[in-house]
DNA sequence: CTTGAAATACATGCGGC
DNA sequence: GCCGCATGTATTTCAAG
């Protein structure tokens, strides 16, 4: 599927401010609500936009802490690794996994935590008992520099 | 500021639609309206919501290339990093960057890309050239296992 | 794509509990 | 504090140009 301008204009809008309305979305991109609303639901219907959600402020909910964490796994097994895909999944704690290349780690994660100790029993109890994990680094964040909330359109 | 069960049920929601009305956000979580609406107004006053958006999908953008970018700084001078956050604020391609603690990196940059050659223009036009990038290290995401756009509200 | 109109759904404020 | 209703507004959707 081809996007034009208008469509970048949309995608660009609503990644800033997901609840505006259709009609003052038309408005900003120079469009009359009818056919700007069809090009929504259009780029919504090809993925172009995935979902609408709100973003949460994570020191308010008492999560303090962010971790990087790099892991890397013994055996290079497929089923190794589907095991602990499904089993982050299952730990609300994990924000992301990635799958990376890179000689010290096979995997990244980064993880929330309220505090120290929290992490210190998600690391100790529910990481590193896994099977396949061979080795675990922890980077801690200090300050988040920029978090960008949007993909560049181009 | 504290917050009860409803609000939690709240903030639950809205991290999975955004878009949701208030009316059925109301019902969804088992209150009338108008209370619904007051608590929402109330969290996002108190910053418990940051904002709303699209969530859009890199890969139908053409952003076929993610990168994790390890970088260490030669001076860890203030003066620095502020340039250094600067300048990265200003790069659309840097989706998050965090500074955090280990002996190899200071910074760790998450990037999206085109391809191979626009990801090699953007390493070594941009990113090397910054006062004080002593070395970097890319790490190529094979396969996003996990990509949670909430966090675990407890 | 635009305009305009009709029907629907919505947010918001108020009185009562 | 919550509920439910009333009201005015915003929104979507459709048809015609």
């Amino acid at each position: 599927m081809k996007i034009d301008r208008y469509d970048k204009r949309i995608l660009a809008e609503l990644q800033q401010d997901g609840r505006v309305s259709n009609q003052e979305l038309a408005e900003r991109i120079g469009l009359s609500p009818s056919p700007c609303l069809r090009r929504v639901r259009a780029l919504e219907e090809a993925g172009f936009i995935r979902g609408y959600r709100a973003t949460l402020d994570a020191r308010q909910l008492g999560l303090n802490l962010m971790v990087i964490l790099s892991i890397s796994m013994d055996r290079h097994t497929p089923e190794r690794f589907e095991r602990f895909d499904a089993a982050v999944k299952d730990m609300p704690e994990v924000l992301e996994c990635l799958l990376i290349t890179g000689r010290d780690a096979d995997y990244q994660l980064k993880v929330v935590a309220r505090d120290m100790e929290d992490y210190q029993d998600f690391l100790l109890n529910r990481i590193t008992r896994l099977e396949g994990v061979a080795g675990v680094h922890s980077s801690f964040v200090l300050r988040r520099v920029l978090e960008r909330n949007s993909l560049p359109i181009t």
